[in-house]
Formats: structure tokens, C-alpha cells, sequence
DNA sequence: CAAAATAAACTAGACAGTCCAGTTTGATCT
DNA sequence: AGATCAAACTGGACTGTCTAGTTTATTTTG
């Protein structure tokens, strides 16, 4: 009926945004809601007016971030060179979480998983199980063509990946000054991928 | 001549193990001075006086828990029963990540790494690599004694360790509601060890 | 014109760190 | 042993800063 005017959609999307960086870069407590609005290029009062709260907007945030986090897409069409498809999978899985925007929610999420459930909750689903699941459909079509002798996919995936973090993921966990040469992540990643086809060739 | 009275060593034990319970609870921003002193019965004061700083008393409580973190303690006497002994290990290897002190140690580094890589780098050293030195020691006997065929130990120890994890980790880094059964977690643990020795035998 | 957005001031509470006035403690000196 | 003295300790008040969230008066815009 009357012509009521909507709140600006562009304006929701800077302080989400703006949101997200801050959070993730800072954590929720040292993230302050004016810093938010100033950075979002926005009053105040809009962000309270969009978000009613600092709660509601980071709970908002992390759904954000957790929705956009891209994963791994595999192709599972040509599965007869497994050495080939799970060293793929392994560098591709290195890739996703070193980037810094996984990292970071990662961290967060982690942290806060004590006083927010829901918040780290919405990243376990949208990250690990997600990712999870993905690769054990994998494996179970490894094992179904007969390529590799794969009892139990989900075990195969949680070993599968979880191998594959290695000391990497420690180092940037702990943010040391010390780091891995790419050569030397390669070379554990592939012998890892060796590792477990030999753990579950086909005898 | 000169007067010395020494500061009460008692005191500050109190204030140190306080200092630990709420940084580890609660984190560095909202453990407060006030509540470590009152916790640590003792004034305010006295926490100055003892330690310098907020920062200075947070560096003190994580070195001390860390130093105290109590680790694997492998025996390496008789390893002819690979299996039996690797899934000792990895029973072990759970009981400790699970440990609520280590979980909430970890929890606590990872997050402020960024803000104080000093702290990070002191769990880093006293945990992960501590233990996967351990384990790579146990991987390189293993191997002297023909019993695996373990070119690269400290990669295996990466590999059985991170393996370990599996689930149940990030059940408890991210706090899930619903979590694995410890009959769950003992068939993977079983299945884990069986893989790892089948991808590391003896031709 | 009415809803949306703005800037800026404001409230109320928390916190790190300091200050202070008075009390306890224990080592040293007589 | 008793007097002395400096340092440790106490509790509470205080400063300055920061924060979430509110209020208000004004401007923008569909």
C-alpha cells in the first residue's frame, strides 16, 4: 500500500563485510562495533538498525563466511589412476586450508566454540564434515570399481585427510616463525599418497 | 645491614594457578586481573608485585602449564607386536588430546598466535613436536629392527599422529553436541593402526 | 511525507593499572 | 629477647580508556 521505503541492501552487504574482516582478523571480543560501522563506511545506528545486536551480527558473519567457503569440487569421473586423482585431492586439500580466510574462521570458530556452539557448530558442518563426506564418496567409488580395497569409506576419509595436514597445518595453527619449504610439503604429501594406497591396494 | 624480606613463594603459586584456570577457561581478554586476584586470594596488588603485567602473568600461567603438560612416555623395550604397541600408543595419543587441560591449552595458543606468537611457539614446542619426536623415535626402531619397512620416520609419526586424530578432534576443538562413542572411536583407532601397519610392511 | 540513514552525544559498565593509608611479617641490630 | 625497620601485603578508592547500546536532532531519499 504505502510506498515503504526498504533498507538499503548494498548497505547490508559493507557492514557484513566489513563484519566478516574484522571478526575473523580479530576475533569477536576485540572486534568493536564502532570499527565495524566506520569501516563499513556506515553510521552506527544503521549497523543496529540492520543487526540488533553484536551477537546477531556475528552469528550472521560466520553463516556468511562459512556459506562462501569454497571447497574442494572433485571429479570423480576417471578414478583408474588413483596416485594421480588422491595427490590431486591432497594438493587441492592444501590449498583450501592454508588460505587465510579458513584459517581465520577456522581459528574463531574454534576458540569460541565454548560461548558460541551455534557459531562453530555452523563451521563444522559447512567445513569438515562437508569435506568429509565429499571424500569418502570417493573412496567408496575407489573401492566399488575395485581400484583400491576400501572397507570403510568415512575411516578412510577422516585418515586421508587428516594425514594430509601433517606439520603444515600445525605451523600455520601456531603461527610459527619456522615454515615448511613448498618442496617439503610436496614431497610429504606424496609420500603420504603412496602411504595409504599401499595401505589399501587391492590384494 | 640492609632489610630483605622475600615475597611469599606460597602466593605466588596462588596467583600463577588461578592465572591458569581463567586464561585457559575463559581466554586472555576476559580472564580480568581483578578476578585472577580474588580467585588467588590476594590483592590486587600483590599480583603486580609479582608480576609486572597482565602480559607478563599470561606468559607465566601458559609456560607453566605447558611445562607440565604430561606426554606419551612410550616404552621401546619390546616392539615384536607392532600392532599391540601402536594401538597402545594411539589410545594414549587420545587419552592426552582429549585431556581438558590440553584442550583448553591448544585452544588458547592457537587462537592468540597471531597476538603472541611467543606463547604459541612455547605449546608448539612442549606439545606436538615433543610428542612427534617421541613417536618418530618409535618409527625409526621400528624400522632398524625390520619390523616396518619406515623409510622417512618423522613422516610416519605425522602420519600415524595426525591420523589418530580423526574425528573425535574436531568433534572437541569445535564442541559438538553429538559425539562419537568411545566404541566408535576405539574401532577407528583399531582400524587406523591395521592400515598404518599394512601401508608400512615388511615386503 | 514517512521511513531510512546520519552524526554526535550520551549512559552505564568493565577493565588495566595506580595510589594510598594502614597492617603484617620477618630479618637484623642492640 | 626486644626494638627496629623495610619490604610485603591488604582493601579500597581512583584514573583513564574502552565498549555495547541508546537517544536525539537532522538530513536524505523513494
Amino acid at each position: 500500500m504505502v510506498n515503504k521505503r526498504s533498507k538499503n541492501e548494498t548497505k547490508r552487504k559493507q557492514i557484513l563485510n566489513s563484519a566478516i574482516d574484522l571478526f575473523t582478523e580479530q576475533g569477536y571480543a576485540a572486534a568493536s562495533m564502532d570499527l565495524i560501522a566506520k569501516n563499513a563506511d556506515v553510521s552506527k545506528q544503521t549497523v543496529y538498525s540492520h543487526f540488533g545486536s553484536k551477537d546477531d551480527l556475528f552469528f550472521a558473519a560466520i553463516e556468511q563466511v562459512c556459506a562462501s567457503l569454497h571447497i574442494l569440487d572433485l571429479s570423480m569421473d576417471d578414478l583408474s589412476d588413483p596416485q594421480h586423482i588422491l595427490l590431486q585431492l591432497a594438493q587441492r586439500f592444501t590449498e583450501v586450508i592454508t588460505s587465510k580466510q579458513a584459517c581465520s574462521v577456522h581459528k574463531i570458530c574454534a576458540f569460541e566454540s565454548g560461548a558460541y556452539p551455534q557459531v562453530s557448530d555452523i563451521f563444522y558442518q559447512a567445513a569438515p564434515l562437508r569435506v568429509t563426506n565429499e571424500v569418502a564418496q570417493l573412496m567408496a567409488k575407489l573401492h566399488e570399481q575395485k581400484i583400491l580395497n576400501i572397507d570403510n569409506a568415512w575411516h578412510a576419509a577422516l585418515q586421508f585427510l587428516n594425514m594430509m595436514k601433517g606439520e603444515l597445518w600445525m605451523q600455520i595453527e601456531f603461527n610459527t616463525k619456522e615454515r615448511l619449504t613448498p618442496q617439503e610439503v610436496d614431497d610429504y604429501l606424496r609420500d603420504s599418497v603412496d602411504f595409504f594406497i599401499r595401505g589399501y591396494a587391492i590384494k
